[in-house]
DNA sequence: AATGGCTCTTGACAAATGTCAAGAAATAAA
DNA sequence: TTTATTTCTTGACATTTGTCAAGAGCCATT
């Protein structure tokens, strides 16, 4: 199995090797230099990715500030879903914190596995339900979590990411400033 | 058409008159009074609703406080998704809060209407996928908002619901205490 | 090694939000 | 209506978090 067709099966449950195979015809490897942008608020998002190697930062700049809505890296998928599925104007942009290899496929293709295999709906849903289940958790952390406590429950299921990425990002996608972030830290390592 | 299908339309884009009453046929009238319990944290969800008059609170108990994570209207669709989808253990408690009439199906029904309608598993894929925007939304609001813009945002939206129940449930689920909430109100209808 | 540009940390202070306790107001029960 | 219960508001104060500004550390380029 490759890595890509590991990343379908994990994800979608697809488990026909030959299902597999003929998923992953449809993606083409590409790359991304850091600093690249994979999109942009406002345009059309038509393709979704496997991250194969490299970190991706997922924002949105407001009036005032730039807000880390998340960060992806190898093994996640990476699309702005609105745009791909309801072809709305991307909400997100989304940007190379390193240069990236990525598995894509583009909407038109995209569409025709749904074609090729009859239970594909149903896996689509299946992933996209399992999505909302996370983001209803990370609600939760918000409604229920102080900084510090967000902080530490994301450093225990996220400690990699604490030395690949500039930790303000981090900071921004735990809902807090990078001072505040900073004190948390100091007191986290040295308490 | 029926209130009911009028619904399901309406989430799912299902068109067809004939379609609609088959799939409205599944559903069973419920009512709970106040307080009666849709679910408990812990416990097997099996169905899926339609509130066609009341309010139910969603909300999860933690070891010091209760968090409510939404309150469902008139209109709005309420399960717990991971129990009812992935027939996990619910996460959440679901109550009652003032008399409640439902539209109501269980999960070997819904099951069927993936049979009997050959795009069911397409609609619900694009269904869940609104629902996750609107999680996209609400994440972004406690990334980027203070408790007074997300109240006045959320004001905006849902005046009505202000003074139908409790505020403390709002309090909680926009992530502050009914004190700061009750001093953010004042604010604004003060000045 | 020196330079420049980010990023992170720190301090001092300000603002926002939480906590606790009391009482007022609203609602439900009798 | 009266009483009881819950919910909301308010004040005083504590804590958390944000803001601003300065400097330290780090990294990449030269």
């Amino acid at each position: 199995m490759t890595e890509l067709e590991h990343y379908i099966s994990s994800y979608f449950g697809v488990a026909q090797p030959e299902d597999l195979n003929a998923i992953s015809q449809f993606f083409r490897q590409e790359t991304l230099k850091k600093g690249d942008f994979f999109l942009e608020t406002g345009k059309g998002c038509n393709k979704l990715s496997f991250i194969q190697s490299g970190m991706l930062r997922i924002y949105l700049q407001t009036e005032d500030k730039e807000v880390t809505q998340w960060i992806s890296t190898k093994g996640y998928f990476v699309t702005d879903l609105a745009g791909f599925v309801f072809e709305a104007p991307a909400r997100w942009t989304i940007q190379a914190l390193s240069d990236v290899e990525l598995f894509t496929i583009n909407r038109s293709d995209y569409v025709k596995i749904g074609q090729l295999i009859p239970k594909w709906n149903e896996l689509e849903k299946l992933f996209i339900a399992r999505c909302f289940v996370i983001l209803e958790d990370r609600i939760f952390t918000h409604l229920s979590m102080t900084a510090e406590e967000r902080y530490n429950f994301f450093f225990e299921n996220n400690k990699e990411l604490f030395n690949q990425v500039p930790l303000q990002y981090i900071a921004s996608m735990l809902g807090m400033t990078p001072e505040t972030f900073s004190r948390i830290r100091k007191k986290q390592l040295n308490g």
